[in-house]
DNA sequence: CGTATCGTTCAAAACATATTGAACGATCCA
DNA sequence: TGGATCGTTCAATATGTTTTGAACGATACG
C-alpha cells in the first residue's frame, strides 16, 4: 500500500511538491519526502519513481537533497543491497538546516558587497582638508545607507542565532 | 547620477536582484529596491527602465509588488505628474511583511488540507465495536503523522506571532 | 570472470516563469 | 476638445529551470 494510492495522503504529497516548487527547491523534493513522511516502511529509489511518476535520475537527486538537510535518512534492510529511506519528523531542525543553506551564503555575498563597499570608499576618498576635491553625488548618503545594512545583517544574525528563537523552532 | 552607474551601487542591484529570484519573486523587484534605495532622490518608473535596462512594464509590476509589501513608497513632486517612488529601510517590517505575504497562504492551505483530512478519516473510521471491518493500512500511524504535522505548524505559527521574535525583527 | 542490479551523472528536451512591448484607458493641459 | 503623457495590462516571447533517460561505473552474486 502507498501513500500516492490514499486520496488523504496524494493532497499532503501533492501541496508538499508544490511549497519547495515555491521555495525554489523543485517540486520532487517536496513529493518525495511526503511520501517517505506517509510511508510506515521503508522505500527505495523504485518506489518513489512509480508512486510518483518520475524517473529514477529525479528520485535519486532529489533524495540526496533531502539527506543533506537531514529530512530523510538511510536505512539499511538486511539481504538486501537497494538504498532505503525513510522522513525524519523532526521539523524544526530540518526548516533550519534548509534555511541555513539556503540564507546562508546570501548573508555571506551580503557581507563581502559590504567590505567591498567600504573598501571602494576609503580608498576613494579625499584627504579630509583638501576642499578643492569634487564630490560629485552625495557621499555622505551613500555611507548611511550602508550602515543601515549593517545593521540589519547583525540584527538578522543576532535573530536567528538567538536561543530563544533556536528553542522555540526545535 | 544614477545609483546603477556607480560601481559600488551597481553590485548591491545584482546582489539583490539574485536574492529575489532566488526568492521566486522575481529578479527585477529586488533590482528596483536596490536602485530606489541607493537613490537619494525620488525616482519614476522611466529612470528605473532607463537605469536597470529592463521595459516599462517590468518597472510597473515590480514596483507595484514593492509598494504592497511597503517596501517603497510613492511620493509626489509637484508641478509632475509622473509616479515618483523612495525606498524605506524599515528592513525587519517589510521582511515581515513578504514573509507573512509567502508564508501565509501556504500555511492556511496546510491547515485546510489537515481539516480535510481529518474530516475523511473520521467519515471512514468503523464503529469501535465492529472487529469485522478490515482496517488495509495502519492507520494509527498515519493519525500519528498527522498529529506531528498540526504540532509544527502550531509551533510555527506561535513562534512567528511571539512578541520577542516581533521585537528582535522590528 | 560474466552478468545482473544498483545509484549516479549530465546533455537534451520538456516545462515553467519572467519579461517584453504594443495597445489601451486615464489624466492633464493648452 | 484634441493631443500629449502617464501607468497598466496581457498575449507573445525570451529566458531559465526542472526533469528525463540513456550511458556509465560500482558492487554483488553465481
Amino acid at each position: 500500500m502507498s501513500p500516492s494510492d490514499h486520496p488523504i495522503t496524494r493532497r499532503f504529497i501533492e501541496d508538499a511538491g508544490n511549497t519547495t516548487q515555491a521555495l525554489g527547491v523543485g517540486r520532487v523534493v517536496g513529493q518525495i519526502f511526503a511520501f517517505l513522511y506517509f510511508s510506515e516502511a521503508p522505500r527505495g529509489l523504485d518506489d518513489m519513481k512509480e508512486a510518483l511518476g518520475i524517473s529514477k535520475g529525479s528520485a535519486s537527486m532529489g533524495v540526496r537533497q533531502l539527506e543533506q538537510w537531514g529530512a530523510v535518512q538511510r536505512v539499511w534492510v538486511k539481504g538486501d543491497r537497494k538504498d532505503y529511506y525513510t522522513a525524519n519528523d523532526y521539523f524544526g531542525q530540518i526548516v533550519r538546516n534548509i534555511a541555513s543553506d539556503l540564507m546562508g551564503k546570501r548573508l555571506a555575498g551580503l557581507s563581502q558587497s559590504l567590505d567591498a563597499a567600504e573598501r571602494m570608499l576609503n580608498d576613494s576618498t579625499p584627504p579630509p582638508n583638501n576642499a578643492t576635491t569634487k564630490q560629485p553625488d552625495n557621499s555622505s548618503f551613500l555611507h548611511g545607507r550602508l550602515q543601515r545594512l549593517r545593521d540589519f545583517q547583525d540584527k538578522i544574525n543576532k535573530t536567528w542565532n538567538n536561543p530563544i528563537v533556536k528553542m522555540m523552532l526545535k
